[in-house]
DNA sequence: AGGCTCATGTAACCGGTTACATGATTAT
DNA sequence: ATAATCATGTAACCGGTTACATGAGCCT
């Protein structure tokens, strides 16, 4: 259900294109809401159907014709419910394939675990360097009256941050227990 | 394709019922790995015909009967295959409906986003609480010899009290931020 | 009498992924 | 020439969730 709403959301500050969406998921939610291309362009046309949001087609010379949707009344609607009702038990609900690797690795040799975990730390190193550069983007993005949004997408790319490094300090210390013991 | 991994890492230890499993899932991997006893037997059915476990029925008097399932060759091969192989780009991947909420709550007077969060807040913390117990009871459960699977399940646990304790910040960070402009 | 533990499932559904397909224009 | 940008989709599949169903024995 929450491609859908990301989607309410994103047409609740403007109406946009299918192909607008998905750059807006990659440069923004893409870290902690991941969205195909595929799966925007079929979500669209169902909220379309359920009357959330209604779209229209805009004829184009240069380039392809493209159909922009708008948020409806009754999708604004929707959108704020959603906004508003805590998420409940499910905040703290997530799933890692990668975890799971780590809880079984008793069963290959602690030198193989520890080059793993080396691996996964390196990447979480140049994830964050990447991450750094997002504060400002999005200061210059979202620029006067619309200073209070950018507020809270702060919020979320603060959290990246914290968790990337989070992930670093754990692993570099899982490394060094591994070390000590061989 | 997942949880078809958990169950043969479970397996792999020493073979199980339906039932064991979902025990064993709720007791250790939950928190990153939550997993629906429906779904278990399902995965169990498609990994027999798969050849990757092997069940037998187990008669018993004063209990309903149950079936046993054993890991075969070919699934301990397929399991450390997973284990060896790393998970890539994937490692990091997550998805957070809550943090999409935040992300668009700038839609909300701050008031409304900063009781959210405190809400959130206190979810986490009582959480926390609960996870505290956990290792004692991990060394409690793996004795003796293996210890060097109990490493493994330590790390996890301490990944997950990180986590919560990183959402704890990062929360409070927020609530501050905005109770400083209201 | 009521609820928990043991024990196993089915059916319908849904959210999301993978792979594929098309085609003009514009920038390097 | 080649690749990127603009622009929109379809079809098959799959991993997982929700809701429901059953039933004996044991504990309080």
């Amino acid at each position: 259900m929450s491609l859908a709403f990301g989607i309410l959301g994103f047409l609740n500050y403007k109406p946009m294109s299918g192909y607008d969406l998905v750059k807006a998921f990659d440069s923004s939610v893409e870290f902690f809401w991941h969205a195909q291309n595929s799966h925007i362009y079929l979500e669209l046309k169902k909220l379309e159907k359920q009357g959330y949001i209604s779209g229209e087609t805009v004829m184009q010379e240069d380039r392809p014709n493209k159909r922009i949707y708008s948020i409806t009344e009754s999708g604004r609607e929707k959108f704020l419910d959603w906004l508003a009702k805590g998420e409940g038990e499910d905040a703290l609900h997530f799933k890692s394939a990668f975890l799971m690797k780590v809880f079984f690795s008793g069963n290959m040799p602690p030198a193989q675990s520890a080059a793993m975990l080396r691996q996964f730390k390196v990447q979480c190193e140049s994830y964050l360097r990447k991450m750094e550069a997002i504060p400002e983007s999005i200061d210059s993005y979202g620029s006067d009256k619309e200073a209070y949004q950018t507020m809270y997408w702060q919020f979320t790319a603060d959290f990246g941050r914290r968790l990337i490094e989070t992930f670093i300090a754990w692993a570099g210390q899982c490394i060094e227990t591994l070390e000590a013991i061989s």
